[in-house]
DNA sequence: ACAAAATTATACCAATCGGTATATTTTTCC
DNA sequence: GGAAAAATATACCGATTGGTATAATTTTGT
């Protein structure tokens, strides 16, 4: 790795939580070059402008959040407890020092929806994937009898995701935990509809 | 109505769709002169600074998206009808020409969160007021015998209101309906078990 | 070790930010 | 109708915005 693309990198880190606290259109120039220590000719030596650092502080946060998802998803066999991986993390996201500030694909959601497209779209793909692994297990855990069949994949995803992050959004707002408990509480009913 | 009060409520339903639509610091000063038409020297005349613009932006938006519900619950009886109004107002959001940019309690929550304490806090009380508006129903149709009495209004209120954000969250990234079809989906399954 | 290349710092740019003092216009009320 | 009061417009303020040209420094490959 050379000088720059650890800079490139340092960068990224560094900015990433306050991208996710402050938001894009809140962050500024002044905001990352404080948190680096560097000036603002070496900010644009590793990258081309502002929504460049936006775009790579995304993708590093929405990977924090995905590693931690398949890390402790691969200590599951059966795919319902998989499933519940995503009600665990979210309940200890506070815990997590680099996103303290709240889920990274719903705070980018809701401010690029109607702003910003780049962001929308990483934001949008973050959630399609989310669909797909979820969907994924659903459907393959069918196969092996171990999901029932009538659940439709689809429907149990959108509504597991949008339950969740609901759930983030309340705590976040309240400041107390009740949002996120009963969220998880009623998410940990439609686990057990997908018994077969 | 004097004319100055006129203008300050001038300003804010032409402001309120732009604060809603683009956040606190994503909404400029020469955005609020554009929409309305007017003058700095105008809107300071009537504010006394941007900060003021947005809290009324912010609670014109809310007592639509308010008052929206109390009507249609109005014409329910019964207090699961009641409840199930959210799910009416919310699949139909799109279509509320001032709410098209979504729920402002939602976007003002997560921005607001973790940068403006006012903000957050007309947000958390917004949310406060559905818990209350909800949990009363329950509260009182479990008197009457028209709801269970095994169900936690305040564990079925949070849950309800995050399957609820959480899906407009889906429908306005991704730009499908899907999100908020699959919430409602399951908010309606949720409602069954409100049955005696 | 040294020259070429790449990276970082300095110093600047025009544009925009939120906000204000003052002049002008419009309401208001007698 | 006309004077006082209130509301609006004009013209400005310093600070900050994202961004850049260029100079100084540090890496890099030989």
């Amino acid at each position: 790795m050379s000088k720059a693309e650890k800079t490139r990198q340092f960068i990224i880190e560094k900015t990433a939580p306050i991208f996710n606290k402050k938001g894009y259109s809140g962050t500024s120039l002044n905001d990352i070059t404080e948190a680096t220590g560097l000036t603002k000719g070496s900010i644009y030596g590793n990258f081309g402008n502002k929504d460049e650092v936006a775009l790579a502080a995304f993708d590093y946060n929405h990977a924090t959040l995905s590693s931690a998802i398949k890390r402790k998803m691969e200590d599951k066999a059966h795919p319902i407890d998989k499933i519940k991986v995503f009600l665990d993390v979210f309940a200890d996201l506070q815990y997590v020092t680099n996103l303290k500030y709240g889920c990274p694909i719903l705070n980018t959601a809701i401010e690029a929806d109607d702003t910003h497209e780049q962001l929308r779209l990483r934001a949008a793909n973050a959630i399609d994937k989310w669909y797909k692994n979820i969907g994924g297990i659903i459907e393959s855990g069918q196969e092996t009898g171990q999901i029932k069949d009538g659940v439709d994949a689809k429907e149990f995803a959108g509504a597991y995701i949008a339950i969740i992050e609901g759930g983030i959004m309340l705590t976040k707002v309240t400041g107390k935990q009740d949002g996120i408990n009963a969220a998880v509480a009623y998410a940990k009913k439609m686990l057990k509809e997908l018994h077969p």
